[in-house]
DNA sequence: CTCAGTGCAAACGATTTGCAAGCTA
DNA sequence: TAGCTTGCAAATCGTTTGCACTGAG
């Protein structure tokens, strides 16, 4: 499987004097083929799975770089773990985050996006590289936890 | 010093069956006497230097608790600490993150205030439990990060 | 007197890093 | 070949946990 992003990776890869490796190409045609937010470990396994060697430092490594030239965004949803997941050129959605179980659900909303952008040139931020997140709980649980 | 809201706290330890400690009041204190979100560590060296004993688990254990109560909000902005900060009453405001370096400015908007409730309620979510971040980059990290 | 709470140190989970060996350019 | 990359294992970082002791009720 190919992605037209794999050229422009190469490209980036060449131009700042990085090699191309055969793990990073598995690497990044792994994340290309996944269309949500997934944890290292998950890529790691699913990977494997696949029969797809790379070590676990050398996975790290990549995303990190995949991030560095604005393939791949990097964030955390409240939990332990970063959650990856490749860039969607043109196509800017943002999500909603259960506090309680970790589910995250993504939506688009261009007025929020509107008031993002404006909040963010209020206080000085810049206004084009913005993500936004909502935490919530979800219909599983419940609105207040007693106990 | 002493807060209103402390005696809602001593009350829900009692109702709970939990004991009314020495450093779990300081704590209590120390959390209420900082005004935004910090460090468990930054608090623990707080404590330190005002003399105020308390261990690292028991801070733990004791944040955990409050956060459990309803008397104190436990988030991770992005950088690999959570932070914490005591809940404001009535006094709503969500976060403006610097995705570089995790510097964090509060900001209240009512329009974006009633969106999220929008967008919550459209998927399931609780809408009056509910807390939002917008990651960008501040003005001192400069747009896009070359190199 | 009892059992929840404390402190210490060890355990943990995710991620990062040092170093020797491997492989692109 | 030169030196970026890799894999392994060890290190790190923040947070959590087991356990014996302490002290609130």
């Amino acid at each position: 499987m190919s992605f037209p992003e794999l050229d422009q990776f190469l490209e980036v890869l060449r131009k700042k004097g990085h090699r191309v490796t055969p793990e990073r190409l598995r690497l990044f045609r792994e994340i290309y083929s996944h269309h949500t937010h997934i944890h290292a470990d998950s890529l790691l396994e699913s990977m494997k799975e696949r029969g797809l060697k790379i070590s676990r430092a050398t996975l790290y490594r990549n995303l990190d770089l995949m991030v560095k030239y604005g393939f791949v965004e990097k964030r955390r949803m409240g939990g332990n773990r970063f959650l990856f997941e490749h860039v969607h050129p043109g196509m800017r959605h943002d999500h909603l985050v259960c506090s309680q179980c970790g589910k995250v659900v993504e939506f688009v909303s261009p007025a929020i996006e509107a008031l993002q952008k404006e909040i963010c040139r209020a206080h000085g931020f810049h206004p084009d590289q913005h993500t936004l997140q909502i935490h919530s709980l979800c219909s599983d649980c419940r609105p207040l936890p007693e106990s």
